[in-house]
RNA sequence: GCUCCCAUCGUCUAGAGGCCUAGGACGGAGCCCUCUCAAGGCUUAAACCGGGGUUCGAAUCCCCGUGGGAGCGCCA
């Protein structure tokens, strides 16, 4: 039997890191088996979806590359699907109609909750034969009674729940509209899922929806229950730190594949290896082999990925990345061939692609002032020989080189019998402006020979003035 | 409160009874390389939640605590 796994979020809230690994197991698992991935936005709650939410998970998996084999499918088209699956379960009496208000709910949940009982309803309704007038009823599905549920997890091995601990639930509302636990059984099935990878926070929803799978007389998928992410404080996940929408990590400059990698990691691992490329995970993860327990976010080894797969990107990919980055600084890059030196000029350092455009700024566009400290402690009067003396062997340049460069450097350190440092750090201050850059000679090559001299001219003057 | 889940360095993890003097990675400290910043290399501090068992032997198996998490909704 094909594998056929799914991602089923609802659009009630941003699409978020959590949500992401839970889509990048499922993704990577049928990915590994030749299966299908299929995408259904669970959006039966229509006070609170948005089409805000449904667009950056669009958005979001698209960006990521988590495309979808199937789908997406959206569950509030699908209500004719459920109220025919509804009809036979009461003509089967799998179902029954309840017509306890809400207000005699909340009194029995009070009562059994001061009695420090788990609430759960009563059954009231099971044996009803009519209809009590004045009340709309919701529809219960006929939890067994007694015998027990074993989740056959592949995360957690096997997880017992008594029927006596689960009551009757809800399946559709007082209006006619089916809930949660209802559609995705009826989902499932229809779309013949056979591996449910999910949040373990569906732990204990998953006797429930057996059960259902069982009156429906259907074969029940595999499951496998991830661990959820928590905060980098150990706490819940939030705001602070990773509950934002994943297209915030885009538009801090963030590479999705290491995102990815990250995620990926988190309760799941291959030797002593840190790095992994798309590929690579789609050849070795194995929804078994992941851990069961919650892992803290940590920002800083996502930083340190994103870093080691910028460094391993291709230029020129990285260069179509960048040019958002510089246009949220105010520069349209027209030249691509000096945009991809520049990439590679930046390419190891550079933790994201945010800032790799912050320190390219200087190759697009002039700065307005130096770096203060740099300034004072850099182009002072011992400067202005050196300085002097590449501008004047560079100049001389027949081709505007690296190697040209370089030589103008290393040439005038010889000359005036001083240290590279003593060269390199006024030029470099010079035209970039501040004290940190790529190597001087690739800086200058980048940079060209007009911006070069004439920034080599400001700087000389500066310096004089010292 | 009840039910379920979980528990190795600060963090992510390796570890499926002897290979553990508990390994790797991020972060920290130090050194090397070096024109700056990175990258890279080397070194270093840092953990088996506690208590009982089982066993010749336990981070690994069992039990009990403790701590954390989830669920208990006409939300998903």
């Amino acid at each position: 039997m094909p594998i056929r796994t799914r991602f089923a979020p609802s659009p009630t809230g941003l699409l978020h890191i959590g949500g992401v690994r839970t889509a990048l197991f499922s993704w990577l698992y049928a990915r590994r088996h030749g299966g299908k991935f299929i995408l259904r936005i669970e959006d039966t709650d229509r006070e609170r979806s948005t089409e805000e939410a449904t667009q950056v998970i669009l958005d979001g998996m698209q960006w990521l590359g988590l495309v979808h084999d199937e789908g997406p499918y959206y569950q509030t088209r699908r209500m004719d699907r459920y109220r025919e699956v509804l009809a036979q379960f009461l003509a089967a009496g799998h179902a029954y109609r309840c017509y306890c208000t809400k207000e005699e709910l909340e009194e029995m949940r009070a009562r059994q909750m001061a009695v420090k009982a788990k609430p759960r309803y009563d059954g009231t309704c099971r044996h009803r034969t009519e209809p009590r007038a004045g009340v709309d009823p919701v529809v219960r599905f006929k939890n067994p009674v007694d015998g027990n549920v074993v989740v056959e997890d592949v995360i957690h091995g096997n997880v017992v729940f008594d029927n006596a601990e689960l009551d009757d639930l809800i399946i559709a509302r007082s209006d006619g509209t089916p809930t949660y636990n209802f559609c995705v059984v009826v989902d499932d099935m229809d779309m013949q899922v056979t591996h449910v990878i999910r949040g373990d926070d569906h732990l204990n929803n998953t006797p429930r929806q057996i059960n259902l799978l069982r009156a429906l007389g259907t074969p029940t998928p595999v499951y496998a229950h991830v661990p959820m992410i928590l905060g980098a404080d150990g706490a819940k996940l939030s705001k602070r730190h990773g509950a934002v929408s994943v297209l915030q990590y885009r538009d801090e400059g963030y590479l999705p594949e290491a995102l990815l990698n990250y995620l990926v990691r988190l309760g799941w691992s291959h030797g002593d290896q840190e790095v992994f490329s798309l590929e690579e995970l789609q050849q070795l993860f194995d929804i078994r082999d992941v851990n069961k327990a919650a892992s803290a976010f940590n920002p800083e080894k996502l930083l340190w990925l994103n870093q080691q797969h910028i460094m391993r990107a291709a230029p020129e990919r990285l260069a179509e990345f960048l040019k958002p980055q510089l246009a949220a600084l105010g520069v349209a890059v027209t030249d691509d061939r000096t945009l991809v030196a520049a990439v590679k000029a930046l390419q190891v350092r550079a933790k994201t692609l945010r800032e790799m455009a912050q320190n390219s700024l200087f190759f697009f566009r002039d700065f307005t002032g130096y770096d203060e400290a740099a300034a004072k402690k850099i182009l002072t009067a011992e400067s202005v020989a050196p300085l002097r003396s590449v501008r004047d062997k560079l100049s001389a340049l027949d081709e505007w080189t690296a190697a040209g460069a370089h030589e103008a450097v290393n040439q005038t350190a010889t000359e005036l019998g001083i240290g590279l440092g003593k060269v390199a750090q006024p030029v470099r201050v010079a035209v970039v402006g501040g004290s940190v850059s790529p190597p001087i000679d690739v800086t200058l090559e980048v940079l060209g020979r007009q911006k070069t001299l004439a920034r080599l001219q400001l700087a000389l003057e500066y310096a004089a003035r010292q």
